[in-house]
DNA sequence: AAAACAAATTGACTGCGGTCGATTTTCCGG
DNA sequence: CCGGAAAATCGACCGCAGTCAATTTGTTTT
């Protein structure tokens, strides 16, 4: 094949992607140009651009593959002994907590991810799906401890806690949850979605 | 007072978002030029930015006021007598035909207004929760009819119920709900949450 | 009514995201 | 080892978002 040349593309975009999470991190993603970004990778501009076809796609690179490392290892790691909202907690405030070594990196990627200008062929809806399919095995656990109801879709539960997920991120972007608030927002959220939020019917 | 100045903004700041609706619906977001869209609204294109911060302000200014009138219409005009499924329903899909009719203003306010770069002041904050408080009304009704549990705090419920909502357009932006299932899904999800999670405990 | 002041308007200008054709590097058959 | 095809690289270039100093328009004072 042509070994020479995968492992400068494998190399290269390695360089791109440090890069941008060195800049990105110290100045702001928009404080920091392609030209500059290229500089500091050691390529052209014009090669950024045969590796990543937009400036935001360089951030989602990135997210989507550390996200993606983070939650299989703790979806795996977790303790399935504990409860339901204990391991929600665990995962989601792993990912929080990448959000907030880089507020800029984490907004781009939510900004596209959640609503993005076109859906970005299967792809995208594949990436999604396998994201969901990582936490199916917390709620299967759930549903045979009894945590969960069991005639629930696992993708109906999944999207559920995903929608308040997104809501305390939202609400930290947004100033409205201070960060050592996030948790106890997180856990009441959950709690409260556990729970129903009509009156209990003993 | 300065009675033709006034007057000379309050008729160039319509004109420049008569012109943004006109063109981003035509040839959509991106594809339209500040300078086009200056043009079109017969002013120049330093004017424009001394009425808009940004491009995207554009979109948002006229979101803002288009979904508080239209929030406020429907949450007053809802029929208090019927379930908290269907007057929720009612507004979110009011809302949701809004963004159908043009996909990119309500993208862009989305992704801004969701995930904004900083917390843009007191008052964007302010505008949330009153945001939120239109609905409070139903909310509480719900509570007294005994649809919802009284001791969750409204800012809560209504967090969750916004959630969820934020789900549903994500997962139609993503291409992941076709338009006509939108409503189906939303109402699944309503129930969801209301009835919880967890196994009833009759 | 004219001068003096303040606010509003403007388009030439800057910097950056993204494109593209020219150039270099890698690969392979002879 | 050489010649030529294919892939990768590059930076000059383009179009547009956003800025700003100069100019116009509206208001107040004398």
């Amino acid at each position: 094949m042509h070994p020479v040349r995968e492992q400068n593309k494998i190399n290269k975009r390695k360089a791109i992607i440090d890069a941008a999470i060195k800049l990105f991190s110290r100045n702001g993603y928009e404080q920091t140009s392609i030209e500059e970004l290229a500089r500091e990778a050691g390529v052209g501009k014009g090669t950024v651009y045969s590796y990543f076809q937009t400036k935001k796609e360089i951030v989602h690179a990135f997210c989507e593959a550390e996200l993606d490392f983070t939650r299989s290892e703790l979806a795996a790691h977790t303790n399935p002994e504990s409860s339901l909202q204990e391991q929600l907690l665990v995962i989601f405030m792993a990912e929080f907590k990448h959000i907030t070594e880089n507020r800029d990196f984490g907004r781009i990627y939510l900004q596209e991810s959640v609503f993005p200008r076109e859906h970005h062929g299967e792809a995208d809806l594949e990436m999604q799906n396998q994201y969901f399919e990582i936490l199916y095995p917390i709620y299967r656990g759930a549903q045979r401890r009894g945590e969960l109801r069991s005639d629930l879709e696992l993708l109906h539960i999944a999207g559920h806690f995903w929608a308040l997920h997104l809501l305390v991120l939202s609400c930290w972007y947004n100033g409205m949850i201070p960060t050592e608030e996030v948790p106890e927002a997180m856990k009441t959220l959950i709690n409260q979605a556990v729970d129903g939020l009509k009156p209990s019917t003993i």
